[in-house]
DNA sequence: GAGACGTGGTT
DNA sequence: TAACCAAGTCT
């Protein structure tokens, strides 16, 4: 068993020495603490989503919406329109639904504890404990990927995720204390994206090498054990691209739960192996190709079609639309525009 | 516990 | 190129 507290001190003096600068990070050693409102606001982009991605979407929020008080007065639609193309769109609905309660019950101010952190929609294991640590300097046990892979290295953990979920909590917590508990998990997921990376990691400038059994053991790349997948559908489905005699497209506003929930959306029939051709109004429809999308859990090829028309839809001008729609949504119309 | 839930970059 | 991967949460 390495040593705890000698890896400890080591990774921080690494921290010391090589912390990323980060939009959402106060400057490290500064002894200064992030606003909780940006914390909060950088750690819920970040789920499952990298920082090149994300980064840009912070800098807009916080300029739009300075304070946690300013985005709980938002317009569902324009808090929709801002995530879009940031993916898991379930996130901004909690987004806004957490602002709301902290703008009503907390009196505009984030609790400073992990418990009411985890009571807040969004909010879970993860975001609770990484608030509580990086915006109010608590111990607390901060576990994400990094974290987890760190540690199935660190102590050679020889058990699968998702089952080695537990164990590797528990090896985390082994270092959970009070000296720079912001610090820590920090480090730690900084440590995990740029040195001890999924593939390749780099254990010759690893702070930790020292004490690390998955080193020890000629191929630390193994780690984490992960369980096999399964094979990912493949859909079809037919979308669209509806214009009226201005120009304007015609979009749905999807149901708030489920796949793209409470996001515009071009009209689009079923999606499955074999969609039925149902189109939102009667029109002389012609094809403009298709595209390809990859979903987490499926993939699609959507067939496109354009088609002049009227009714009941939510008319938006094109630079409107592509500005606010899915991804998925925003390169259907491209093709449809393009003709 | 397992599946739903996006997107874009890397290998 | 197909597969893998990223600071997860909710049901």
């Amino acid at each position: 068993m390495p040593d705890v507290s000698s890896l400890r001190a080591a990774l921080l003096d690494w921290y010391d020495a090589h912390a990323r600068s980060l939009p959402w990070r106060a400057p490290p050693g500064s002894g200064m603490r992030t606003d909780p409102y940006r914390v909060w606001l950088s750690e819920v982009m970040l789920q499952q989503t990298t920082v090149p991605h994300a980064a840009p979407y912070f800098e807009r929020f916080t300029a739009r919406w300075p304070t946690v008080s300013n985005l709980a007065a938002v317009e569902d639609s324009d808090l929709m329109a801002a995530w879009a193309g940031l993916g898991y769109y379930a996130r901004a609905r909690n987004l806004l639904a957490c602002a709301r309660a902290v703008a009503s019950e907390h009196g505009g101010v984030f609790p400073d504890n992990e418990a009411a952190l985890l009571a807040l929609p969004g909010v879970g294991a993860y975001t609770a404990a990484a608030v509580a640590a990086i915006a109010f300097d608590r111990p607390a046990n901060v576990v994400d990927g990094n974290v987890e892979r760190v540690m199935s290295r660190l102590f050679a953990v020889e058990t699968p995720l998702p089952a080695a979920r537990p164990e590797l909590k528990r090896l985390a917590a082994l270092f959970v204390s009070d000296e720079r508990p912001g610090d820590w998990p920090q480090a730690l997921m900084d440590l995990g994206s740029g040195v001890c990376r999924p593939k390749s990691p780099s254990c010759e400038l690893c702070p930790l090498a020292f004490g690390c059994e998955g080193l020890k053991t000629g191929e630390p790349a193994r780690y984490p054990l992960k369980t096999k997948k399964a094979e990912r559908p493949h859909r079809h489905g037919h979308a669209f691209v509806l214009r009226d005699a201005a120009g304007r497209i015609g979009l749905v506003r999807r149901p708030d739960k489920g796949l793209l929930g409470g996001m515009l959306g071009l009209p689009t029939s079923d999606w499955s192996a074999t969609p039925v051709f149902h189109a939102p109004v009667v029109a002389d429809w012609s094809e403009a190709g298709a595209v390809e999308h990859v979903f987490t859990h499926f993939s699609l090829t959507l067939t496109v079609h354009v088609g002049a028309g009227e009714g009941d839809f939510v008319w938006t001008s094109a630079d409107e639309a592509l500005a606010s729609l899915p991804t998925v949504f925003r390169k259907a119309l491209e093709r449809g525009l393009a003709g």
